[in-house]
DNA sequence: AAAAAATTTTAATCTTGATTAAAATAATGC
DNA sequence: GCATTATTTTAATCAAGATTAAAATTTTTT
């Protein structure tokens, strides 16, 4: 799920090139990064992108599907690994995180989805609310085992989410602040799960 | 600061098309919403207007100018009303979810900002900055008389303002979930800061 | 009800950036 | 080194949507 092994050129120059129109879409937005934009931050020309990818559709949707994998690759590894509800959300935003400020480079915030094709949208809506039920999921798994305190799961799940959704607005590649936020942001995030809270 | 007194037919068709334009672009995204779409939201043509805006860059910069004072509104609401640090971040975060999620119709989420001329740009994003600012100035009143544990003031501010800012990203408008949000979100948002949590 | 002002529409035009096709260059296998 | 394939560029073209100007309509004033 995590090691590619033997990539050909193609891919390789693929993935750059989506890691660069994540970084343009996060930081310009959407409608501020032309494909030579893009383009430029690989030292390419924009018709180049076009031996990659079909159209700008695409190369929104293949962002987007590349930020699905990879929090869905941070919650599976969280599901294996976590010894509790909370340990569990605990895991999963510390490993989402550490791809989204580390070595996985940007991963693009998905603000676009409504300007997706049609079948394009439907999939990675699909995948976004999976991957949201399956947060509510870790989160009615804590309460059963005691280490959430009750909640409205669904309430729980937007706030956590949107703030994490959010950190790529604010994080643009700092190696300091990105220890930071590995270190701080999931207990910030979850401190509040902890059943030791009065009411 | 709420109140507006006499206002002209031209004042009040404007503030509807800045709420109009900030629901299609929170729905639609910027690019996916064309000068037509908010223009039919409001029954008219997109010529139409160009009575009220010189164009498209400055109806994003009203309604990015809107979403700011809203913001600051219930910043200054919660300070004038707190009666310390924590009760003031409650107070703030209710009053800005009821404004969103309320009355003042949809507030923009500043997605786009830098697509702004440059000159809104800086003024926004001054105006970002400058609300977050007073935000974690909050935290540190709060940490200085101790209805706020110690914590790093910069982090947990990004937390909390992403989940708040994500919020028009799945909220749309249903009155149920508005009154949920308000009863259950400052809640949610703010659990974590108390002190009676073990570290 | 006429005149003036305000508001909206119709019907172009204009711009920007996406897209395409053909040519050029670089890389690889033999 | 030659032939083949992979990759990129050059140079158009295209399309969508923003923008504008002039005309039409509606509202307000007197």
């Amino acid at each position: 799920m995590a090691g590619k092994a033997s990539e050909t050129r193609w891919e390789l120059q693929k993935d750059r090139m989506l890691r660069e129109a994540a970084r343009c879409f996060n930081q310009k937005g959407y409608s501020g990064t032309s494909l030579r934009d893009v383009a430029k931050g690989l030292g390419l020309t924009d018709a180049a992108l076009y031996y990659y990818v079909k159209n700008k559709e695409e190369l929104v949707y293949l962002c987007y599907l590349r930020a699905g994998d990879v929090g869905r690759d941070a919650m599976d590894r969280a599901i294996a690994e976590g010894r509790n509800g909370l340990d569990t959300v605990q895991g999963y935003l510390r490993f989402h995180l550490e791809a989204m400020t580390g070595d996985q480079g940007p991963i693009a915030i998905m603000s676009e989805i409504p300007s997706l094709d049609p079948e394009h949208r439907e999939q990675i809506l699909d995948i976004s609310r999976r991957h949201s039920a399956r947060f509510e999921t870790l989160l009615e798994g804590g309460i059963a085992d005691g280490s959430i305190a009750p909640c409205d799961v669904r309430m729980t799940g937007n706030a956590i989410m949107g703030a994490l959704n959010w950190v790529p607005k604010w994080f643009h590649g700092d190696a300091a602040v990105a220890a930071q936020v590995i270190a701080e942001f999931p207990e910030i995030l979850s401190s509040g799960l902890r059943p030791s809270d009065r009411r």
